[in-house]
RNA sequence: GGGCGUAUAGCUCAGUUGGUUAGAGCGCAUCGCUGAUAACGAUGAGGUCCCAAGUUCGAAUCUUGGUACGCCCA
């Protein structure tokens, strides 16, 4: 016995169940055991943050780390799945200020770095609850319990090794990073944070006249918006590109020099006639130096050079250079460069620098203090706040002559979000930078051995980024983070990387540990890890081994945290510290997956720092490409409801638990899997997951309730006391009554193959990372199960013969059927497949694998798949629906009985076959007969196309004029030729072409006047025609139908036996009623059927309507039959 | 401003190497079936495949240029 199936089965109680059940019997740890020593299947977790609230976007993401291990493991790979959590960051630090109501750094410092740190290390776990429930309630199989967490020591000690490792290596160093500055609060702001505080204002836009050294009474005309940067000015830049134009200005009485696509604007603007003189392009004026318009600099080294690396030597600025982001736009065409405050500029020098020997290029050039304020050595505006400067500043070089234009332009620009007065400069930090730009080739080649999907990612956005890739800003002027591991000689400014807390207290003269023990002692359940933070990790101090009495000190920075995350691979071990063998034996990993959104965060972070480390020149070992992830699935972003990107406020999205427990987990996973690819954008819509459930779930649950009600209704089970294993062949066959497959029917025949050549399809398409292709092939298959196999055997269903072979065929079938669905759709819904595996199994005693998810995945058996059975039950569906469009059209219920069908075929290859299989027509179109036949001029006109695909390379040019040949031949007399000689010549234009039976399709066109309707390959003709019998017989079946209706409204069981009485005044009827008794009788399980009044005693009679004429319907229970 | 992607039915989305009748689900309409019933089946209406030009015998598909939207970066 089966367990009886719940007519209304409620998915999320079914789910919690089994959640409870998996965690009673540890069935994940099992199912990973189950697979010791086989082959590996390395997973890395993106580690989420738990520190913010899980949201939809999450669930996808977790619901496709969870299908593709899940599915591995079934294949008999050894899969673990170690949790990570990722837990530094400025996030945190903002979370906790917003908890303490305070902003900057100073009220940081203020309110203590140690109970700040103290607080952001709790706040890490806030939400942690939320997303372990989530975790569990998704069915994502990780392990949480042995997670790795970014503040942990073991990890945090990794990640110091690792930058030992670069600083040894000498790739990690310390330069500028231009940066959005608050001078007032004298702090950096965060992108996030800079993108608060935008504004619409007005600032100056000028044209500046910079003399050329090497021309006499010329000017280059530069431009800039913000004069107060011209004092620091290094260079002017243009497009090598373009073309600029020496124009005379009359008034001037001078040459000047712009963008020849400009010289109109500017003249206009300056209302006077300008003369072009002679173009250049850009190109040439790479390298002219100019006078600038301060000199606080110029003077002491306007003259110095510095030796090339290409060899010769070059004035080290105040010269023209190219740039590409110079265009004509606006402005004049050349840029005026201070790189110190802008980005690009500050690469532009980078640039220039590197051309120079080391030491002998460009220093960075900044007239402007922390403060905002100039510095000394710009005289005359020395202690002016820079937004202050602008307006003497161009006073200035208006009473010298050298301002060519003024002008006001209005744009966006960031003030400080916290004091909306204070506009943000752009401003150049000291900075630690690791020298990714030495590894670019080598990440390169890396990435394109990645098999990223979707595919575009590696040469698009992600290779893209690659090329251009720059120097990693490692630092960050923070507290709570990973400190980074540098301590610095007090006297000679010399410095040590430290790869361990072990290392570190190792070094002699240690000082400082103290502060931790105390801080310990005072709160002794303060997490060890903690040490090896801010504040604790400061106060460490050793002697230093460059200069006698002076100390070692560590520099103040944190490191960016989208390091930790990508130094994940090994430090989620400890290594090299501990677990050597465990991390080489995980790495790379075979798959990962995050949305799009970490192209530049985690992918990048993973890849450049696996690529540095496990490398050629690395000190490690190194390691094939690519690693450390061989195969990425790039997910979608996923919007609200409405198509807007999800957020809290707008409220366009339900919560995942709601979700949960509305729909259950299944559906959301399957609405994930099988609704979209997933990198395509995902609209989050409520009903679309909503409808996975009748879609698919219910669907199969249907199949499958209906089977385990039937088969115990005729207490169809596998004999007990069989050891079930996975419910394969080799252990079915053991069952009294189970025949072997190529003993049974062709409808059974057809299913077990098209099972098999889904698990084939399912198989292919997720080896290949394609879980929608795979979803389709399921629901497909899921289909054909319900709309055909379980329609078509409904006859043996109900047979009543329990021991009748084909009954026992038909149960076996569909369980086997059923139970290897089960295991194939085991990694995509989890719990649907668990609840129907476990009561599959139920039957047999000593059932030894009780969870689906310690089933093998099952696997094709090629014997199995008849290619020809699958494409002529296609045949025959095709035409069972083209009969019941004809009877749609002449308005011929199914339930009226026809005569007859004749059915038209284009190509009589499957017709012997056909033939065979009318019952099966009959019954699905309710005719007496079926007839198929090729000599159809009668019904049909044929229509003869070319194969285009085949005769496309051949005839070329040709094929419109073959195609109009062929429409206009006679189709039934082209086909009789092909038939007899096997082709048929054609004659076009001056060209005779020879067509064979492959060159042309033939369509049939069902001709005026018939009930017919036409397919692809055929077409069904109806025999309209109704006898008096024929009539009968339907009113009988009308007859029946009520009769059941009227069970159901009873509430009788499917077993009940009944005594029916009918009564009708109707001659026409009673005819129908009294030559078809036998039919009804069976048909409504009536021991007896009496067409007369019932007893009087009976009062629950009914009238309905057959056929316009009234029937009393009136029914009695016999007998209750006990299953 | 740059890079990447997307645009197909009312909605959500498929559409293989270019092949002539562009599909699915939902929704809608009509009909049917009904002891699998939160169902189910059939049929239908609904498409300038974003626009334009090009390549080709043939373009939703390839090329170029636009437009709109999204993401990332400036």
């Amino acid at each position: 016995m089966f367990h009886p199936v719940e007519t209304n089965v409620n998915f999320p109680e079914q789910e919690e169940r089994i959640l409870n059940f998996w965690r009673e019997n540890n069935t994940y740890d099992r199912a990973l055991s189950r697979r010791e020593g086989g082959p590996k299947y390395v997973f890395y977790e993106g580690p989420p943050t738990a520190n913010g609230k899980p949201h939809p976007g999450h669930c996808l993401t977790r619901a496709i780390k969870d299908l593709f291990p899940r599915y591995r493991t079934m294949r008999g790979y050894y899969c673990e799945r170690k949790a990570g959590w990722d837990t530094h960051g400025l996030p945190v630090e903002v979370e906790v200020c917003k908890e303490l109501g305070i902003h900057s750094k100073e009220e940081i410092e203020a309110y203590g770095i140690e109970p700040f740190i103290q607080k952001c290390q709790q706040s890490v776990w806030r939400y942690m609850q939320q997303w372990e429930q989530l975790t569990e309630r998704l069915g994502f199989w990780v392990k949480l319990d042995d997670a790795y967490v970014t503040y942990h020591q073991s990890y945090v000690e990794s990640v110091w090794w690792s930058l030992k490792d670069l600083f040894d290596r000498d790739l990690l160093y310390q330069g500028h990073k231009i940066i959005w500055w608050w001078a007032q609060g004298g702090t950096a702001l965060s992108s996030g944070e800079v993108g608060q505080g935008y504004k619409t204002v007005f600032d100056p836009s000028v044209y500046v006249l910079f003399p050329l050294l090497d021309q006499e009474n010329t000017s280059l005309l530069v431009w800039t918006t913000t004069p107060w940067t011209l004092p620091s000015n290094q260079f002017a830049a243009v497009n090598r590109e373009l073309d600029y134009a020496t124009v005379y200005d009359p008034e001037l009485g001078q040459n000047i020099v712009l963008a020849r696509d400009l010289v109109e604007t500017i003249s206009d603007k300056v209302k006077r006639e300008l003369e072009i003189k002679s173009v250049c392009k850009g190109t040439e004026l790479v390298g002219q130096r100019y006078q600038p318009p301060f000199d606080y600099y110029y003077r002491e080294a306007g003259e110095q050079q510095g030796a090339l690396k290409e060899g010769g030597t070059e004035h080290v600025a105040w010269r023209i250079t190219a740039a590409d982001f110079v265009t004509t736009d606006s402005g004049s065409g050349a840029v005026h460069e201070a790189p110190a405050f802008g980005e690009v500029d500050y690469e532009l020098l980078m640039t220039e620098q590197a051309r120079f020997e080391p030491g002998q290029g460009p220093e960075l050039i900044c007239a402007v203090g922390p403060n905002g304020q100039f510095t000394e050595e710009v005289a005359d505006f020395a202690g002016m706040w820079v937004k202050d400067a602008d307006k003497p500043i161009m006073r200035r070089l208006k009473e010298e002559g050298k301002l060519y234009l003024q002008e006001q332009y209005q744009h966006e620009y960031p003030f400080c979000w916290r004091a909306d007065e204070d506009p943000l400069i752009q401003y150049p930090r000291r900075s630690w930078f690791i020298r990714t730009t030495n590894f670019r080739d080598a990440m390169l080649a890396n990435n394109q051995q990645v098999n990223w999907l979707p595919a575009h990612i590696r040469d698009g956005r992600f290779g893209n980024f690659l090329e251009s890739n720059v120097d990693w800003a490692l630092s960050r002027e923070r507290y709570w983070g990973t400190p980074l591991p540098i301590w610095v000689c007090s006297e000679t400014g010399k410095m040590e990387a430290v790869a361990s807390y072990e290392e570190l207290l190792a070094k002699s003269g240690v000082t400082g540990t103290e502060v931790w023990d105390q801080a310990k002692e005072a709160q002794p359940d303060l997490p060890d890890d903690l040490r090896v933070h801010k504040p604790y990790i400061d106060h460490v101090t050793y002697e230093s081994p460059y200069a006698e009495g002076a100390r070692m000190k560590r520099v103040a920075e944190v490191i960016d945290c989208w390091y930790d995350s990508g130094a994940m691979p090994f430090a989620q071990w400890g290594y090299p510290h501990q677990n050597a063998d465990h991390f080489r034996r995980q790495f790379p990993a075979d798959f990962i997956s995050e949305a799009l959104d970490q192209t530049r965060g985690w992918f990048y972070s993973l890849l450049a720092i696996s690529t540095m480390m496990f490398s050629e020149d690395s000190d490690e070992e190194p390691v094939e490409f690519p690693h450390p992830f061989r195969n990425c699935i790039v997910l979608g972003l996923m919007l609200g409801e409405d198509g807007q990107k999800m957020s809290k406020s707008k409220r366009n999205y339900r919560e995942p638990r709601e979700i949960f427990d509305r729909y259950g987990a299944d559906a959301l996973r399957w609405y994930f899997f099988a609704n979209q690819p997933p990198w395509t954008a995902i609209r989050y819509r409520e009903q679309s997951i909503k409808e996975s459930i009748p879609e698919f779930i219910l669907r199969l649950w249907n199949v499958y309730s209906f089977f385990v009600l039937y088969a115990n209704i005729d207490q169809f089970g596998p004999a007990e006391g069989l050891d079930a294993d996975q419910l394969q062949t080799s252990t079915l066959e053991q069952n009294p009554g189970y025949r072997p497959v190529d003993q049974r029917g062709e409808l059974d025949r057809w299913i077990i193959s098209e099972l098999h050549s889904t698990v084939q399809d399912v198989t292919t398409a997720m080896d290949a990372y394609d879980n929608f292709g795979a979803a389709d092939r399921i629901t497909t298959f899921v289909d054909a199960m319900s709309n055909w196999y379980v329609r078509r055997s409904r006859d043996r269903f109900w047979a009543a013969d329990k021991q009748d072979p084909h009954k026992q065929d038909a149960y076996w079938t569909l369980f086997e059927c059923l139970a290897t669905t089960s295991k194939m759709v085991a990694p995509f819904v989890p719990f649907v497949s668990e609840a129907i595996w476990q009561n599959l199994i139920s039957p047999f005693t000593t059932a030894s694998i009780e969870s689906v998810h310690l089933c093998d995945y099952p696997t094709a058996d090629e014997a199995w798949i008849d290619r020809d059975l699958s494409r002529r039950m296609k045949t025959l569906r095709e035409i069972a629906s083209l009969g019941r469009s004809a009877r749609m059209d002449a308005k011929l219920k199914v339930r009226q009985p026809l005569a007859g069908v004749t059915v038209v075929l284009s190509d009589a290859a499957d017709q012997a076959w056909l033939e065979e299989h009318g019952a099966i027509l009959q019954t699905e179109l309710n005719v007496k007969s079926v007839r198929y036949t090729s000599d159809a001029g009668d019904y049909v006109s044929y229509q003869v196309i070319p194969n285009f695909k085949r005769l496309g390379p051949r005839v070329g040019k040709l094929m419109p004029a073959v195609k109009k040949a062929l429409g206009q031949a006679d189709g039934g007399a082209m086909l009789a030729d092909l038939e007899t000689n096997g082709k048929v010549s054609l004659q076009v234009e001056d060209e005779t072409i020879e067509l064979d039976s492959d060159d042309i399709q033939v369509r049939l066109q069902a001709k005026e006047g018939w009930a017919a309707a036409q397919g692809q390959s055929s077409v069904v003709v109806l025999s309209t025609e109704l006898t008096d019998e024929l009539i009968r017989e339907g009113m009988a079946r009308d007859v029946v139908r009520l009769v059941q209706d009227r069970r159901k409204e009873l509430d009788l069981q499917f077993t009940d036996r009944i005594r029916l009485w009918l009564e009708t005044e109707n001659e026409e009827l009673h005819q129908a009623i009294s030559e078809n008794v036998e039919y009804i009788a069976a048909e409504t399980l009536a021991t007896e059927v009496k067409l007369e009044a019932p007893p009087a005693e009976l009062a629950d009679r009914v009238e309905r309507t057959v056929a316009d004429s009234v029937l009393h319907i009136t029914l009695q229970v016999v007998q209750t039959a006990s299953t």
